[in-house]
RNA sequence: GCAGAUGUAGCACAAUGGAUAGUGUAGUGGCCUCCGAAGCCAUUGAUCCGGGUUCGACUCCCGGCAUCUGCACCA
């Protein structure tokens, strides 16, 4: 029988099986879960649970699951009672070598993950952010756990949508045309488009706030841009291509592809609908002027209106997100939608998710799953959100400028001898890497303290720490002249023996419990820990059992364990949107 | 005021109801004639307070306290 990816599934399905041999049918769990026991990989903790609740000893009936379990284990692992009646599991060297022959290349790790989403489609909507204004760090969690996020769900076999939902339609357009009429400078937007915006939307805002008639101007401007003047729109439209490009320029850092930008103009006439119907079903109502949406059954939302439309009739965005849920269901048949955002939105979207539920059932449509990936804010060493010195927000550009020049300084040092080109390269990867990785690996509810010495330095649970063990894995396969892809060219590995090969075996087969833990629940700090304990468990591995040795049995052994420690860390670091370095 | 989130060693973080609460950093002591010491090994140190549910609670429930956040037309 060829090993399972995920071993948990396989065990529990044989507990259940013995369950029901030993009697033990009604009400018992046989989920296996990963252990954190030393000596033991998995566990069933379903035993005591079923002894309580028929009042029988929990040892007694673990002992009698034993017995029906033994004679399915056949070799893949053993089985004893731990405690008072959990079942733990130690998975046989030869188990582990079989998962290792199983699962060779990614594209296997793929297929053996793919069981999880398959079929299904889900929408992912992050990044989203204002066209003509800099991104800020305030914009670098969404980017950089979403994109973790899309790979995780594409991984585990779902077909992703990445939608950037930009925010390019609003009133500042008013004066920033005003101004853009009479001020731009043609060299300027060549250069740095989103730069010149800014300036354009200050000088026209200062202008406004100077003189009433200018005022006025911008408010015609705005005017003839929602009423299709074609010059308007044309300029409209060079602001945000022109944001793209400069948006682009960050996401390729990043690692990051849209498959589509449908921005709030793209919704725009899309809310008379919007309106039309959610008054048509009784869901909205008029308040002080405004079209409200209240949910008399919710504490708070009975009193906190959803408005949908202002009092001056304008579109906000509740009117345009409720455009957008439509238009996804209608257009993009989807499974449902991820919303990546600052927890700070929590409100909005408690309030968009219920009102849909509510519109789309009167309806009689099938509404999406929408679900709310929200996080906390990146926080300065001082506790208080992140900014420069002069109380400015950080540019994300200037940011990730910042952690390459960091990384740039510490392989310098670390590594003098390597050439002035590649040094730059690996800052690159190292630096951005960094600054990604340490957003990912802390759980995204909270807030998180931002400290470039713990980002960039090498030690921790750093991008670092884990570029460096894939570093000297390549390193070695270099000295050996093997390749990583082929590890048993020379002779066929046998199971792990040494307590380091263990080691580092059994952690490579969890790597399917990090990656369903990660997935299901859209926390990309599982794979992150579990990626810093392989590494860990690797680096051990490194220091008591050498790879380049003359006996071929063990050096092959070893050799395989090397290749998929890289395998899995490379897989691993792709799925959190890092790259990786031959050298470092 | 109402609502939500958070509270774990000096500091920064982890723990999908499971066994002795894990790691990093800082501190202390070891390991480079040996595949990269950006590394490894050892060691000191913690669940905000009070109840409850459970065979079992950092985790769930109730009540406090502290911090952060949101609450009528910016997204």
């Amino acid at each position: 029988m060829p090993a399972s990816f995920q071993t948990a599934d396989r065990l529990s399905r044989l507990v259940a099986e013995a369950a029901a041999e030993a009697g033990m049918d009604s009400g018992f769990a046989p989920a296996v879960e990963p252990s954190a026991q030393a000596g033991t990989d998995y566990q069933a903790n379903g035993v005591l649970g079923w002894a309580k609740k028929e009042r029988k000893n929990p040892r007694q009936a673990a002992q009698g699951l034993l017995q029906a379990l033994e004679p399915k284990l056949k070799g893949l692992a053993s089985a004893s009672i731990g405690g008072p009646g959990f079942i733990n599991f130690a998975l046989t060297p030869e188990a582990l070598l079989e998962w290792l022959r199983a699962f060779p290349d990614a594209p296997s790790l793929e297929a053996g993950a793919a069981g999880a989403l398959g079929g299904q489609t889900w929408i992912v909507d992050y990044s989203s952010p204002n066209t003509a204004k800099q991104m800020h760090v305030g914009h670098l969690r969404s980017a950089v756990i979403g994109e973790a996020i899309c790979r995780l769900l594409a991984f585990s076999g779902a077909r992703v949508i990445r939608d950037n939902h930009i925010g390019d339609w609003g009133t500042q357009f008013g004066k920033l045309i005003w101004a853009y009429k009479r001020q731009a400078d043609p060299a300027a937007l060549e250069r740095d488009p989103i730069e010149e915006f800014e300036r354009l939307y200050k000088a026209g805002s200062g202008a406004s706030d100077a003189d009433p008639a200018v005022l006025r101007e911008a408010q015609q401007e705005l005017v003839k841009l929602q009423s299709g003047d074609p010059e308007n729109l044309a300029i409209w439209r060079r602001i945000t291509e022109g944001s793209l490009r400069s948006f682009q320029q960050i996401y390729d850092r990043l690692g990051i592809r849209f498959d589509q930008t449908l921005g709030e103009s793209f919704y725009n006439d899309k809310v008379e609908r919007i309106y039309r119907e959610l008054q048509g079903h009784g869901l909205a109502a008029e308040s002080e002027g405004a079209l409200v949406v209240f949910h008399p059954e919710h504490p708070r939302f009975k009193t906190q209106p959803f408005i949908i439309r202002k009092s001056d009739g304008a579109a906000n965005y509740a009117s345009t997100d409720l455009a957008t849920v439509l238009y996804r269901a209608e257009h993009l048949h989807a499974t449902g939608a991820l919303y990546v955002v600052d927890t700070r939105q929590k409100d909005h979207f408690e309030q968009l998710f219920l009102t849909v539920r509510k519109w789309f059932a009167a309806a009689g449509r099938a509404a999406p799953q929408l679900e709310l990936v929200d996080f906390g804010t990146v926080l300065g060493e001082d506790g208080k959100p992140l900014k420069t010195r002069s109380g400015d927000n950080i540019r994300l550009k200037d940011l990730l400028a910042e952690a390459e020049e960091r990384a740039y300084a510490l392989v310098s040092e670390k590594s003098p001898d390597l050439p002035e080109a590649e040094r730059r390269a690996i800052a690159a990867v190292v630096g951005v890497g960094s600054v990604q990785y340490a957003d990912l690996a802390q759980n995204r509810s909270s807030d998180y303290l931002f400290a470039w010495d713990k980002a960039i330095s090498l030690e921790g649970n750093t991008a670092a720490y884990l570029l460096y063990a894939v570093a000297r894995i390549r390193s070695i396969f270099r000295k050996l002249g093997a390749d990583p892809r082929a590890p048993e060219a020379g002779a066929p590995a046998g199971a792990p023996e040494s307590p380091g090969e263990l080691a580092l075996a059994r952690k490579l087969v969890r790597f399917a419990d990090a990656v369903r833990l990660a997935q299901s629940s859209l926390r990309p700090h599982f794979l992150c820990l579990y990626l810093y304990e392989l590494a860990g468990d690797f680096s051990a591995f490194y220091g008591t059992d050498k790879v380049a040795v003359d006996e071929p049995a063990v050096r092959a052994r070893r050799q395989l364990l090397c290749a998929r420690a890289l395998l899995v860390l490379e897989t691993g670091l792709r799925l959190l949107g890092l790259r990786t370095l031959e050298r470092m």
